[in-house]
DNA sequence: CCTTGGCACTCACCGCGGGCGAGTGCCAAC
DNA sequence: GTTGGCACTCGCCCGCGGTGAGTGCCAAGG
C-alpha cells in the first residue's frame, strides 16, 4: 500500500501532465505544489510509484508521466467528480431547453458535450429496446403494401414497409390497428411479443398471412440492433490531441466512423454509474491512446442510452466527468418532459 | 494565350504534384512525361506559367507546385471525368443495392464515396422541397393532439406533433385525412399550399381551427430548411492531407461539423452538371486549402438533392469527379427503383 | 523567334558535434 | 524517514558545412 504522500504525488504528477503535456520533474513538483518535502523526498517517492507502475519516464532522465495504472488510481481514489458551476448549469439547461424534437435534443447535447469538455462526445439515441410504445400506425400504400410506423414514448418514429402475402381490406386494416394499439401501446417493448402473440388468430383465415407478417416485422423493428444510433460530435478537438499527429489521431477517427465499434464501447461500460475506460482498458486497437467517460441517461429513473466523450487518456478527469454528468442528468429532465 | 505546350507543361505538373506531393522541377518533368523538349525549354515555360499565376514555388530554387488558378485551368480544359471501371461500377451497384431504406441508402453512399475518393464524402438527404408527397397520414394521440406523419416518393418520413386548439373526433379525423390525401398525394410540395388553401372551408365551424393548425404544420414541415439534412464520412481519410497536420486539418473539421456551411457549400454549388470549387473559390475560409467536388442527383432525370467530396486541392481531379458522378447516378437508380 | 546546352547561384535538407540543462539515482549526514 | 550534495545521463537546441535539386540567364544553333 501506498503512503498518503505518495499518493499526494501521483495526484501532483497527474495534475500537472494534464496542463502542461509534458513529463513532469520532482522540482517543478515541489514548487507548484506545496508538498511540503523536498525534491529529494519527492524523487524517492516517484521511484516508488514508478516501481509499481503508476508512472514511467518516457526517457532516461526525463521527468515522469502517469501510465493507465496511474490514471486508473486517480481516477478511483484521487479524484472527485467536479460539480459544474451555477453559470455552467444554466447554460446547460437554456441550450438544451431549446430544443424541438427528438433529433434536435441529441444533436444539441452532443454539441454540449463536445464544447463543455473540448473533447469528441458521442451521444447514443434513447435505445428502443428499453423504452415503451405510444402508438402503432398502420398506413395502405397500395391493395398489398403497407407502411408499419412505430411510434415511442422518447418520441421516436420508426417506419417500415410491409409487403403483404395477399390484399388487406381498410376494414382489416382498421381493425388490425385497433388491436394491435390497445394491447401494445404504453408496454415496453420487450412486452410486445407476447402481447402480440395470438393476434393472427382473431382474423379471417386469409387476413392472418398479413397479420402475421405485419407482426414479424414489427418484432423485427423493435429488437433491430442497428437501429441503435448514436451522434458523435467535436471531432475537430481532436486536434489537440498531442504532437505526433497523424499516427495518433487516424485510428481514433477510423473507430469513430465505425458506429458499430463505439455501441460495442458503450454497451460494455457499467449499466449503472459512470464508466471511466483508460487506455489500453479500452477493448479496441484504436482507441489505446483515449479514455472514455461515459453514463447511462434516461427519462425515468432508468437509462434508456448512454452518452459520454472520448478524448486522450491525459484529459481532465474531474472536470470532464462532471460535465459529462451534468449533460446527461439535464437531458434526462428534458427528455422526461417531452 | 498558352500555348498548347506550356497546357502540357502544366497538365504534367499537376499530375506529377499530385502524384508525389513535392514541388516538381524541369529535369524530373522531361523524364517522366515524353515532351520532346528538353529541360531548359520546360524551364522557360514554367518561368512563363508562373508569369501567369497558374503555378508556384514554394520556396527560391524549389520546384513549382500548381496554384488554385492552375488547378482551375487544369480542371476546365486539361482534364476528362476518368469513367469508373467496369468492376468499379458493379462494386457500386452491388454496395448500394444492399440498403434497405433511405437512411441506409445514405450511409451506404457516404462509405462508398469516402472509400472510393479516399476523401471525406458528403451526401444531403433528398430535399424535401422538390420531392412528392406519397402519403400523409394523421393520429390521435389525445383528444387535442394529433401527430401528423408525411411520407415522401423518397421514402423519407417527417413526422410532427400537432396541439389542436379544440378536440378532434374520430370521423372528422378521418375525412380530413381523406380529404387531405386526396388533394395532395403525389403532388410536389410546393403544389401543397395551393391546393390545400381551401380545405378547412369543407369543415365545420368547430373543427377548423384544428385543421387549420394542422396545415400549417404541414406546410412547416415542407418548407423547413433545417431539415436538409445530411451525412458525412471518410473523416479520417483527413490524415492524408499533408504535412503539415494540426493547421491544415483543424478548421476543415470544424467546417464539417457545421452543417450550415455545407449545406451552404453544396447549395451554391451549380445546379446542374459537377461543379468543383477549388481552394480559395470556396466562400469558407476554413476550407480555403481544399476542393469540393459535387453534383446533384435524384430519383428520376431531376436533381433532389447534392453529393460530393471534399479534399486537398492537391487532389485527383479526373478520378474523383468520376467517382462522384458514378455514385450519384447509381444512387439515383436506387432511389428510383424504390 | 524558339530551342538548347552550359554555367553560376540559391537554398532547403541532412548529418554532425558540442554545449546546455532538466532530471535522475545514489550517498552520506541529520 | 528526510535532506542536501553530487556525478551522471541524455534529450534538445543550435550552428556548421556539404550536397544536390532546381533555377535564371546567356550565348549559340536551328
Amino acid at each position: 500500500m501506498l503512503s498518503e504522500r505518495r499518493l499526494q504525488v501521483l495526484r501532483a504528477i497527474v495534475q500537472d501532465y494534464v496542463g502542461t503535456e509534458e513529463p513532469v520533474g520532482s522540482k517543478a513538483l515541489t514548487e507548484r505544489h506545496n508538498l511540503g518535502v523536498s525534491p529529494a523526498t519527492v524523487r524517492n517517492d516517484m521511484a516508488a510509484l514508478e516501481d509499481e507502475g503508476f508512472i514511467a519516464q518516457p526517457h532516461t532522465s526525463a521527468g515522469r508521466i502517469p501510465t493507465d495504472k496511474g490514471y486508473r488510481l486517480f481516477v478511483d481514489k484521487l479524484a472527485g467528480v467536479k460539480p459544474m458551476t451555477g453559470p455552467e448549469r444554466r447554460a446547460i439547461q437554456n441550450f438544451l431547453d431549446g430544443a424541438v424534437d427528438l433529433d434536435d435534443v441529441v444533436a444539441r447535447t452532443v454539441r454540449l458535450l463536445a464544447q463543455l469538455t473540448r473533447q469528441v462526445a458521442v451521444v447514443q439515441y434513447p435505445s428502443l429496446t428499453r423504452s415503451t410504445v405510444r402508438h402503432v400506425e398502420l398506413l395502405s400504400l397500395a391493395p398489398a403494401r403497407l407502411m408499419l410506423v412505430l411510434i415511442t414514448d422518447t418520441g421516436r418514429v420508426e417506419q417500415r414497409m410491409v409487403d403483404c402475402p395477399a390484399p388487406f381490406g381498410e376494414t382489416s386494416l382498421a381493425d388490425l390497428r385497433a388491436r394491435l394499439n390497445s394491447r401494445v401501446a404504453g408496454r415496453r417493448f420487450t412486452d410486445v411479443p407476447r402481447l402480440v402473440e395470438d393476434l393472427p388468430e382473431a382474423f379471417d383465415v386469409e387476413d392472418r398471412g398479413t397479420v402475421s407478417t405485419v407482426l414479424s416485422t414489427l418484432l423485427e423493428t423493435l429488437v433491430e440492433e442497428n437501429e441503435e444510433r448514436l451522434m458523435i460530435g467535436g471531432t475537430a478537438n481532436l486536434t489537440r490531441f498531442g504532437h505526433d499527429f497523424p499516427l495518433t489521431i487516424r485510428p481514433v477517427l477510423e473507430a469513430l466512423e465505425e458506429q458499430v465499434v463505439l455501441l460495442k464501447l458503450l454497451g460494455e461500460a457499467g449499466d449503472s454509474g459512470m464508466t471511466v475506460r483508460i487506455g489500453h482498458e479500452n477493448a479496441y486497437e484504436g482507441l489505446n491512446s483515449t479514455s472514455v467517460v461515459s453514463v447511462g441517461y434516461g427519462s425515468g429513473g432508468e437509462a434508456v442510452a448512454k452518452l459520454g466523450v472520448v478524448g486522450p487518456t491525459r484529459m481532465d478527469y474531474p472536470g470532464t466527468m462532471g460535465a459529462v454528468r451534468a449533460v446527461a442528468r439535464y437531458v434526462g429532465q428534458i427528455l422526461a418532459e417531452s
